[in-house]
Order: C-alpha cells, then structure tokens, then sequence
DNA sequence: CTGATGTTGTGACGTTCGTCACATGAGGCC
DNA sequence: GGCCTCATGTGACGAACGTCACAACATCAG
C-alpha cells in the first residue's frame, strides 16, 4: 500500500478503527456507505494549508490522523490560533453548509489524513440521508460552543495570566490528566504560539511561565510540564 | 384580541408577513404547518431574561417582534454583549440541538413576541422533517460566522478605538446605510453598553467619541450619529 | 567543531486603558 | 420649581503589557 509521509492511510471510513469514538464518522453504516462514494482519501505533509480564511468553499475535511492548526489572521499579519484540531474533527464544515467563505486557515503540523469531500456532493448526501443532517447540526453546535468559549476567554478575561491559566487548565481536561493531583502536560507549542493562542506576546508568555515556575505552581520537565498546584491555576484563571 | 404589553401579536406563522424575508421562518408550507403545532406563541415585557448561560436547555425562542440582548457575564460581574438580535432570529438554538447549557444570556430590551418550542418537541420536529434539518444546519452555520467574527475583533485589534470603528462601520452595514456618503444611525445603546460590546470601559467609550467628534470623523444630532468621514473610520478599524 | 537558525530569557521604556473621583446635563415625577 | 436618577464628560494616576534590544541556549547541517 501506498504510504506517503510516513503515514498508514486508513481505506475505508467503514472499517476505520477509531469509528465509534468520533462524533461524525460514527454515522449508521447505510449512511456512512453513500459518505464513502463520495470522499476523497487524500494525504498532505506537514506545513501544508487545507485552506485559507475568505476563500469560497470547495468543501470539507474530515481529518483522520495528524494535528491541524485553525487560525485567523489580521492584515498586519497578526495571528490568533483558535484550536488545534485533532482527529475526528470535522473541518470547514460551516462555511460548506453556508457557502460563505472559510472563516478560518487551517494547516497541518503533522503529517495528516484527510478525507476531502467536494461541497455540491455533501450538499447532495446531505438531503438525502436526515440521519447525517442531524449530525452536521450536531457538529456545528458545537463548534459553535467552542467559538464561545474562545470569546469568553478573549473578551472577560482581565489579564494574560489569566488566559494562560485558562488555556493549561482546558489542556489537562483534554489529555485525560484532570483527574490526576499533579498532572503532566506535553507542551508541543513554542512560547510564540502559545502567545498566539490567548491573544498576547511572545516575551508575556515568557514572563509569565518564569513567574508560575517562581512561585512553584508549574515545574518544566525538558517539554513536559508538571503542574504542581492545580489550586492556584484555578485561583489565576478565575480572576486574573 | 390579547395584546400584552402593547404588542399586536402575530397568530400564525403560516400568515406572517415577514416569513419571505426570515431564515428559519421561511420553510416550506408543510413543515411549518408542523411547525405551529408545537410551538407557544409567548409575549415579554421590556427587562425579561428567556434564558440565562449556564442553564440546561429547554427549548429554543424565534423572536418574531422586538430586540433581544444576548451577552455572557464573568464570575465578578463583568459583562460582554455579543449581540442584539433583531426579529427572525432564533435563540437558544444551539444549546437545543446539543444538550449542552446554553452558551449565553438573552434578554429583551423592547416588548417582545417570542414563539417557543420546547426541545423534546423540536427534536422530534427534526427527525421527521429533513428540510427543516438542513435549515437548522444552515443558521448554526451563521451563528458560527458571527461568533468567528467576534473572536476576530477581540482577539486582532490592538486597541480600543479600533474595535468601536469596527462596531460603527457595522452598524451602518446593517441599517442599510452602507451605499450612502454620510451613513446615519440612531444609537439606541448607552456608552456603558458599547463598552460591554467591545470589552473595554464607559470611560474609554466616552473618550474615543469625543476623539472622533473632535477629528470631525463623527457628528452627534441628539440620538443619531452621523458619520462625516467614513474612510477615516475604516483606517482606525483596520490597523487602530 | 563551526556557523546558521530558531527558541527562550531578561531589562528598559512608553502607551493604552482601567479605575477612582467628581462635575455637568437631561429627563421624569411630585 | 426642586429633587432624584441616569447618562455623559473629564482629570489624575498606576498597572499591565507591547515593543525593542540583546544575551543565552539548543539543534542541526556540513
């Protein structure tokens, strides 16, 4: 089998192993069947742009294996990264069903699967299987859900302590680590993104890890860190 | 007929007036007859909370008359404003198709005419009519847009004063003012409230208009704002 | 090893904006 | 009219943070 950057190309949505634990490739099989028609598998290397903010929609991505960034971006070149999309996700979605344009540049940061499906033909699935259509909503909601959480965070919160506090939280939740007294967390993201995640600095971030480091609430490990005083995180990301 | 709290209520939506003009209003003359079946025409005085963030959801609200304020609150009071919904827009409608509590607090500031529709009911509604379905999708799709917008001013601009030109170049967009030289608009909302809109103080808010007045940028004539020199504006929104 | 390149750490400085404190104004009610 | 309640205007001050400027490392190719 053909196995470009290094990755193993899943053939089939239907025999997919992760199927039941994904949100939208967890569809009845009569469904997921017409869903096979009418994708393409397709792979891209790191570095590489599924699409940019205000192009017109070609269509959707279901992302298989490999991390996406989903970014917005100012004219000035000032960038805000929104998420990084994990497999399972679905991305470009909204503006396919709207047919406005991507609100969003999303690129990859590992080599990636990808399944890319064409809008006329998703439209198409769409009103042909009302089992999918729930589905979309369901994906969109909660899209929606996240966009207001970005916001909350963005516009109530009164420092980037804070924000940065918020967003090592959101991460221990993610890597099933929240339960844990001290929990680990990777830190795959440079001092710059991480900035570029709650709307600040490069140097703030900088500072602010320095400071969290000083008064022992976080402990770097080489690139993991250890959050020693879950308390005190909470303390900052609660009210700045 | 019943008029509560001096509003003429609309009996059906299958008669309304403005349904050609409304998204979700604007379905085919079948479902919507499903659709009277199961919704509560309801009516809100001036001040009245629908639904506040944090809540499970019990449904979902189509404004039909008046204006909604939709914000979300920090734990210390702070407050952000994201929206003003205007007649056919539906609220709560995410939270509804999710399960999830709602995201956000809706508020009427006129007297309103709300049609409800309890959520076991509208999810029953979907399931047995695609076509609404896909509408549903394509409003969430929208709510998504409007939210990615938000994020793009609060998390892009570098300061204050950009983020009011951004609201009052806006504004005029959708008062239908945008083709004219010199765009009017009425400002129904408080200093205090654009400062809830953009996340910055009344202060501030008050600041920046007396700028824009002096650099003869904006022209106050009571209540209405005129704006003199809207290319000025479009610099201050697009790099403050 | 040696340069080239990218990430992190740190100091100095100025701007923006939030906050507190009042003053002024505008509208409703008696 | 006087009074009460909001909205608006304005000054002073300080904290937070962006920016610039480098230094200190790390990584990697040759």
């Amino acid at each position: 089998m053909l196995s470009p950057y290094g990755l193993d190309i899943i053939e089939s949505c239907l025999t997919c192993k992760m199927r039941v634990d994904r949100i939208f490739c967890d569809l009845p099989t009569a469904d997921l069947q017409a869903f096979e028609t009418i994708k393409y598998a397709t792979a891209y290397p790191k570095g590489a742009v599924l699409f940019v903010e205000g192009q017109a929609p070609r269509g959707l991505f279901v992302l298989c294996k490999g991390r996406v960034k989903l970014s917005i971006c100012a004219s000035d070149g000032k960038t805000l990264i929104l998420k990084i999309a994990d497999p399972g996700e679905v991305l470009g979605l909204s503006a396919t069903v709207s047919g406005k344009p991507y609100e969003l540049t999303a690129e990859t940061i590992d080599p990636c699967q990808v399944n890319f499906v064409k809008r006329e033909d998703f439209l198409r699935f769409l009103k042909e299987h009302g089992d999918a259509c729930f589905k979309v909503a369901e994906q969109l909601s909660d899209k929606y859900n996240t966009a207001c959480h970005e916001v909350r965070s963005l516009g109530l919160s009164h420092s980037a302590g804070e924000k940065l506090a918020k967003l090592l939280l959101e991460w221990t939740s993610k890597n099933g680590e929240a339960c844990k007294q001290e929990p680990r967390l990777k830190l795959a993201l440079t001092h710059e993104e991480i900035a570029q995640m709650i709307g600040t600095s490069r140097e703030t971030v900088t500072r602010l890890f320095a400071d969290l480091k000083k008064r022992q609430i976080v402990q770097a490990k080489g690139s993991t860190l250890l959050i020693r005083n879950k308390a005190a995180l909470r303390t900052i990301a609660s009210n700045g």
